[in-house]
DNA sequence: CGCCTCTTTGAGCTCAATCAAGGTGTGTGG
DNA sequence: CCACACACCTTGATTGAGCTCAAAGAGGCG
């Protein structure tokens, strides 16, 4: 473990409750990795070896589709463990984990799982909870399917930004591209485009650097509400 | 317990490995509920008091939109676990789970799943393998999004068969709708019934009694890898 | 300056939604 | 036995949201 990280483990919900020394077990073996944007955690395909928890910055979990063009199925954000569920057998990672902008992620060992996570009532209870909230996001997700896109652009904006921000801020910490909007919500860039840039000049929102930042929150809400036409 | 269920349990991947004594922990005051067609097991919004395993039949998770149209988030058939994820902490369900035929499910109540399941390492173990499949499969579909109705049905349809029979049956042994399709698939009705009419004059399947039974598995899945057009 | 990534805008088209109507089979009650 | 409700399937016509294709502007950087 680098100088720097405890006090970012210390605070981390997933370990309260634990002893020092039984996070000192947990983590045993464990390596902080920062990673730049754009690079990756762990790609697609490669044997799993290591889970990750985030602990600054995003990570977009990336399926590339049969076509070439890919689907983010989670962005990961700080608290976030990634790959958890694939430690239980022996397999290859299912997602690419990509860094958005300078992000920095402990690399836990799989046999550190095994060892003591898989045993640990506490922290399986934990994991389970990360599990539950990205279950009923994936469920939310699907049952907007038929929703009009602005709405499923505006829900992925604000929900993106309570799980990153303490509650009240109004932007997205993480820069973010209209590609990974489209990606995550399964539309086309242009699509997205047109929608936001709507968005932006009524004022609703701004971006700067790719960093979103809302002006009119309560417009944004009515739109993912679906009480606004467009 | 009923008679006549105890050999459906002892089949159950979920306990293999576990000694009959535990395998009676683990069921404390879990009791075999039949359900039959369109009645529930729970509804979305009671208070989580048990959680399911399937033994027969099949049950649709749905989720009912904003708008009063509901969508099916899973397909859980025999083996599955059912509201595992919320036994965690005290809540409610957030899913209804609808029998699709005469299906039968064991109650196990959430105390029993607070002193045994959360401390049993490979029940643990075979829930996480579970909730990975499901998760997987949640991604594929929504890898899918952009892909043509028919490529979505298609899947949709082979991975139910799949899960519900031994390898190599060409049919889906449990009764289901055109609108149950397309609640699960994000679609109209008639949309779905458009294409799955055309597969039937094409003498790709037939529908009888609400039961599929699919003629020619091999343009099926070329249409679900996406190699056919229509 | 050329290359790269990202954003923007326009035009045209297509797939699937919606609306509307009718058909079939089953159960239920007079 | 008929009538009626109900749940599901089917088909047609129309429409529109969002996709695709195409072209180009706007920063950042070696």
């Amino acid at each position: 473990m680098s100088s720097g990280i405890e006090h970012l483990v210390k605070n981390l919900p997933l370990f309260a409750g634990q002893s020092p020394t039984e996070v000192q077990r947990l983590l045993k073996d464990a390596k902080s990795a920062g990673v730049r944007h754009r690079e990756s955690l762990f790609n697609m395909g490669d044997s799993a070896q290591f889970f990750g928890v985030v602990l600054q910055g995003a990570f977009k979990l990336v399926r590339l589709g049969p076509d070439g063009s890919d689907t983010i199925v989670h962005f990961a954000t700080p608290g976030d463990v990634v790959a958890g569920l694939v430690m239980a057998t022996p397999s290859t990672y299912p997602v690419s984990a990509v860094a958005m902008g300078s992000s920095v992620a402990l690399k836990i060992p799989r046999q550190t799982f095994l060892d003591t996570w898989s045993v640990n009532p506490s922290i399986q209870q934990s994991m389970r909870e990360i599990l539950f909230t990205r279950m009923s996001h994936m469920h939310e997700q699907k049952a907007l399917q038929k929703a009009p896109l602005g709405q499923k652009i505006a829900r992925e904006i604000v929900t993106l930004i309570e799980r990153c921000t303490e509650s009240g801020e109004t932007f997205l910490p993480i820069p973010i591209t209209r590609q990974e909007i489209a990606d995550a919500v399964g539309a086309s860039v242009e699509s997205v485009i047109r929608v936001m840039s709507e968005w932006s000049q009524k004022g609703y929102m701004t971006t700067t650097d790719h960093v979103i930042h809302i002006s009119r929150m309560d417009k944004v809400l009515e739109i993912m509400m679906g009480q606004i036409e467009k």
